[in-house]
DNA sequence: TGAGTTATGGACTAATTGGTTCCGAAGCTA
DNA sequence: TAGCTTCGGAACCAATTAGTCCATAACTCA
């Protein structure tokens, strides 16, 4: 027996996603959320108390969106080659980019940013990292070239695959040459192969 | 025939680095500039122009000191081993951390941030990182694993050791778990191996 | 048709941002 | 000593920052 909201607030994590993916946690002005979310300051901090807050329900968001179909990609039985499900992953980050996306991982921007001085959306960050790390060990185990390893071993690995896309994702914000970052999901599939 | 400049620009400049360093470009305000490099505005502007200018300075400052000393270490002919090198750069990132310096690679800071959304910025910073990326690949021509690799595939095992560089120093300032960080070292190691 | 309740939009605030412009004093050279 | 420049420091500026407040609009339920 209110008045009820006159938006979707899930439309609106969603455009907000869009706004801190475009320009990460800090660059992103209140009026360029109000832009992109298409609403005013009452009904944002009516709704999502504050910047932060919203961030955090963004992050949620991204988890939810990117990271999971990432992870749903390297745990995807129809692709029965582990290695294959890897460097399908990196390609579709190179094919990003080409396409014109060169906005990159919001995670792995927020990595790098001073939001990672919060405690709260450090852990989230965290998380979400580790949540793809498990999804290359869980791939690397159906992966015939792997199979000698040991769980130590294939986890670091896995860690490491983590690093080389955070780094990938990275250097795709950063306007480098598109054939570095061709020649390094390359590189990835020699290595794996 | 004028009073002398009162301190060392080349000092200011190691300073600021620290400064932009720890905070990245946009993390480091006016005060937090004056207070690490004992300057009051005046003399800070009338030296450095702006902001900008003075992190251009430290950009190029910060290449002489890290880059080069990467790459220093990439050619180092007392190291026969290309591959031991370059497992020795990877392995001083991890030990920078445990050693307590979280900060980073101000290059990969910078290439996340909205920083590179400047075309001058972005220039230094891409080519800061093509000198790392031919410092790995100069590596690989001393490596005897990959002596029978083509010009063309060398440069692409070099992209992707940029890549898995930036990734490392990235997650270094996310706070990652130690092990995590240890994990991706160690198999690079294997990978080399 | 009210009463109650919540959302909306926009004005407003306080702090901070990068940057400028003074100043008198100090330090150098010719 | 005259002339020049830089010094420290504060005052100042316009723009921008995140965040608050409130009158009003819009809804539900009795």
């Amino acid at each position: 027996m209110a008045r009820p909201r006159s938006f979707d607030t899930d439309v609106a994590i969603d455009k907000a996603m869009q706004v801190f993916w475009t320009h990460g946690y800090e660059g992103a002005s209140l009026p360029d959320l109000l832009d992109g979310m298409g609403l005013t300051r009452g009904s944002l901090y009516k709704a999502f108390t504050d910047k932060k807050t919203l961030f955090l329900k963004v992050l949620a968001h991204y988890e939810e969106l990117a990271v999971n179909a990432g992870v749903a990609l390297l745990t995807d039985p129809a692709i029965p080659s582990g290695a294959d499900r890897i460097l399908t992953m990196f390609t579709n980050s190179y094919k990003a980019v080409t396409d014109g996306d060169q906005r990159g991982c919001l995670l792995c921007t927020a990595a790098a940013g001073p939001s990672m001085y919060d405690d709260e959306i450090a852990a989230v960050v965290t998380q979400g990292l580790s949540a793809l790390r498990d999804g290359f060990s869980h791939a690397l185990l159906a992966s015939p070239q792997h199979e000698g390893l040991s769980d130590a071993d294939r986890h670091a690995v896995a860690d490491m695959l983590l690093a080389q896309y955070v780094g990938l994702r990275t250097m795709a914000r950063a306007r480098i040459p598109d054939e570095m970052l061709h020649n390094s999901v390359r590189s990835v599939g020699l290595m794996l192969a």
